[in-house]
DNA sequence: AGCTTAATTAAGTAAACGTTTAATTTGAGT
DNA sequence: ACTCAAATTAAACGTTTACTTAATTAAGCT
């Protein structure tokens, strides 16, 4: 029985790199790339400091695979969504609506962009596989709005990035502000309660503007 | 000559504060929480490290200083937008377009709060004066909501804290994910080029769902 | 079986950093 | 002029923290 599935090894290195990412994501979206401990990142994967810094190099490089990894599997679940087989409304309706629900089952890869929006990006513009990735998604909301405008049901003159904003911007808002907004207005934005209300306005809002 | 305007005092309590969080404000906003650094602040406005701790006793309670500031400031600007002698449209469109103006014009107040939501707003929730300013905001929407809707313009069903939502969600996500939009689509999503057609796409979005 | 290298462990180091101790100076009230 | 508290300066202190040095162990190859 040639065991496939791994019995307890004293040696896995690939385990070992993957339970550093996994932890690191973490300490990383729960505290921040300054926040975050490099201690902790190893005694929550059961393995030593050291070891960070044999697979990583440095607390930063760490922290750059941690962003790719959550970019590439983000983006992993946006290939099948087969727009073009939907009519130009129905699309954006798929469009949207996966985005808020991806969003929402996300909220560290929402904290993680925010943190990284803090440094300016700088670790993300070391990525250039990340860039390749994200400007698919522009190209697929393009073909919708061009077979749109083509059969009428749209208007002319939005541009793929700004529905792309328009979208991504409500998706992503009530999750990274989930705690501000709570505090301030007294009431959860991701309480299950408001979740249709929320996920049907934004919706409605990009198709009517999209129409009008 | 009683001299309201400072002369060079070697003493002025007022102003020693006053600098330290204008200092104070720049290095959190740059760096988050953890990230600034005690010295820098002191360095930045010619004050000792001493000072920090003689007025505001701790590096948290200053961030929560000027957390309370920044909101504050915020909040002021929006009173006197005069919505109640609008047309319930153009209120909206004035609340839109403000909100839109506002975010971009102060980065720094939108970077704050991205900071704070990743410390889970546990500053902010000790600062009780906020949540007081903030909520006279949700009752001004509704009050332009009530209007539409007895004179026909709006639909009935639209919550204020919603529309807040959509309307402070993308003014806010263009200016604090300007990084990593800028980066993985390789335009400034600030850039002024682009700025009339993203106002104009908010305030028609949101005035598409409400008329829906 | 033995050699070699990759993987892992354990303990340390030097610098950074938030905070404090303590001494000094300025100015307002008397 | 003197007093006293408030404001400011200067220098440390002790801890935390990212990162290293060095020794040890497991496994693949011949």
């Amino acid at each position: 029985m040639p065991d496939g599935s791994a019995p307890p090894r004293r040696r896995d290195p690939e385990a070992t790199r993957l339970g550093i990412l996994d932890s690191a994501l973490v300490e990383f979206s729960d505290n921040g790339l300054s926040g975050a401990r490099v201690d902790a990142i190893a005694a929550r994967t059961q393995t030593t400091v050291r070891m960070i810094y044999y697979y990583f190099g440095s607390k930063e490089e760490l922290y750059r695979a941690v962003l790719e990894r959550a970019y590439a599997s983000m983006r992993a679940a946006e290939v099948d969504l087969r727009l073009q087989d939907l009519a130009p409304a129905d699309a954006i309706r798929r469009l949207a609506g996966h985005a808020f629900d991806h969003h929402e089952a996300n909220p560290r890869f929402v904290r993680l962009v925010s943190i990284e929006n803090i440094h300016k990006a700088e670790h993300l513009a070391r990525s250039p596989e990340i860039e390749v990735m994200n400007r698919t998604v522009l190209a697929s909301i393009q073909a919708v709005l061009d077979r749109g405008q083509a059969d009428g049901s749209f208007q002319a003159g939005a541009t793929a990035m700004e529905v792309h904003l328009l979208i991504t911007a409500f998706c992503f808002f009530r999750v990274a502000n989930r705690y501000t907004l709570g505090a301030v207005f007294r009431q959860d934005p991701l309480d299950p309660a408001l979740r249709a209300g929320q996920r049907a306005m934004l919706v409605r809002s990009v198709l009517e503007y999209l129409r009008s």
